[in-house]
RNA sequence: GGCGGGUUGGCGGAGAGGUUACGCAGCGGAUUGCAAAUCCGUGUAGACCGGUUCGAUUCCGGUACCCGCCUCCA
């Protein structure tokens, strides 16, 4: 059997992936908050993962994989957009307004994903259904004593979890030290991080023990990988931005709510894109979304191609220059494979390269036949890694 | 300030301690009514300074530069 390698970062090292169970085989990976279109950085990590996925596939079985991403939908960017619409007189109600925008938004994104060949998740948990749960393990982390309730909020004790910091190399002091973080009068200490906040009458809200109010956003991860996946899984992905505080925080609260497990063995970490060399911003001018450039004519697997074309643990540059000679590759490998039957199994040249920490550059670059692997990375077809 | 990633030929981008990467572009040629496509051939590398070694672009150390994160942005 084919034995994956990837870049774990919690040892910054790459390391042999051994699952808990052959037989079931378990990713969580962050998705998206969804209160606009998806930008093009957006995609990285449903590619990369994508192409995880697919190989975890094809080595354990279809059957033997379980692939979980969440979306968000709390979250004050879609509070914003429903006042926003509130404002503008549309006279129902708030939950109705953020229900549309989040409805709509989940759609545009499964349409924008599926064009560029992402096979969709197992399972798509959103936040919203699992505030039962959070609750819950907010409960258990303050009578464990990692956790205080001050002011209608609960804010995480960063001091209670003795490994803060490990998955992003810092220490707490050193965080403090260089923090421009605004501290709230109500936290203990500096670091401390929102678990569950009230809520006004302008914003969505749950009953909870502290009042009405909404979690946090790091306590929904930790929620939905437990429900859906236990207190111990495999792999556990998403961008490198996420790293601190984000996923440090899911550790923490995951860590101290189930001491007796391990949580995520393996942490695999996409680098961030940039367009013509520099960071995608709307400042900047060179924002735009995956939608922008389909409805520009650029084909998904075009996209597809591009952003396999560069490791995933490195900075992806987004050129109109190589979505140009992807476009010219592409349309000769289409040539190539031009009424070929496709292979029963896919080359093992190309498995190598992936299990090799996801080497889709080198899997691209050659040493097998162009006929197999052409669709096999870039459409995701028939001829993909299933 | 702290942490992390990167630096290969015109551009993108791999593998390997010693042998041609590959693709695109360019150039020469074949084919072609023209063009496109296709085919053949071909040049240009490994940021800088040290070290290990018979030999390093590939291992080790340092320097420079670029980028990102540290702000509920993937």
């Amino acid at each position: 059997m084919t034995t994956i390698r990837l870049r774990n970062s919690k040892s910054r090292k790459v390391e042999e992936f051994h699952p808990i169970d052959p037989e079931n085989v378990q990713m969580y990976v962050c998705g998206p908050t969804v209160y606009d279109r998806a930008h093009l950085g957006n995609a990285r990590p449903v590619l990369v993962f994508d192409v995880l996925y697919r190989l975890l596939r094809h080595v354990y079985g279809e059957r033997h994989v379980t692939y979980v991403r969440n979306f968000t939908d709390v979250d004050d960017k879609i509070n914003a957009e429903a006042q926003r619409r509130k404002g503008l007189g549309d006279p129902r109600s708030l939950e109705a307004l953020i229900a549309e925008r989040t409805e709509e938004t989940i759609a545009w994104y499964h349409a924008d994903m599926d064009a560029l060949g992402a096979l969709r998740p197992d399972q798509e948990p959103r936040a919203t259904a699992f505030i039962g749960q959070m609750i819950a393990m907010i409960a258990d982390l303050i009578a464990k004593g990692h956790a205080y309730e001050k002011e209608g909020h609960v804010l995480f004790r960063v001091r209670s979890y003795q490994n803060y910091g490990a998955l992003s190399g810092r220490s707490v002091d050193d965080m403090i030290a260089g923090a421009r973080v605004e501290v709230a009068p109500f936290k203990e200490d500096p670091m401390d991080f929102v678990l569950w906040k009230p809520s006004d009458e302008d914003l969505p809200g749950w009953d909870s023990p502290w009042g009405r109010g909404r979690p946090g956003w790091h306590i929904e991860c930790s929620a939905m990988s437990y429900e859906l996946l236990g207190a111990s899984f495999d792999i556990h992905g998403g961008g490198i931005d996420l790293q601190f505080p984000h996923h440090e925080n899911e550790i923490a609260q995951s860590a101290c709510a189930h001491p007796e497990a391990g949580f995520a063995n393996y942490w695999v970490h996409n680098e961030m894109l940039q367009v013509e060399g520099k960071k995608m911003s709307k400042s900047l001018g060179n924002f735009f979304t995956v939608r922008d450039l389909l409805d520009q004519g650029v084909p998904g697997e075009v996209i597809r191609f591009v952003m396999l074309g560069t490791h995933y643990g490195k900075p992806m540059d987004w050129t109109e220059r190589k979505r140009e000679e992807a476009e010219t590759t592409l349309r000769k490998w289409r040539a190539l494979v031009d009424g070929a039957v496709p292979a029963a199994h896919p080359a093992a040249e190309l498995v190598e390269a992936l299990a090799d920490d996801l080497n889709t550059a080198g899997a691209i670059a050659d040493k097998f036949d162009k006929k197999s692997r052409a669709k096999m990375i870039v459409s995701g077809s028939s001829l993909s890694l299933t």
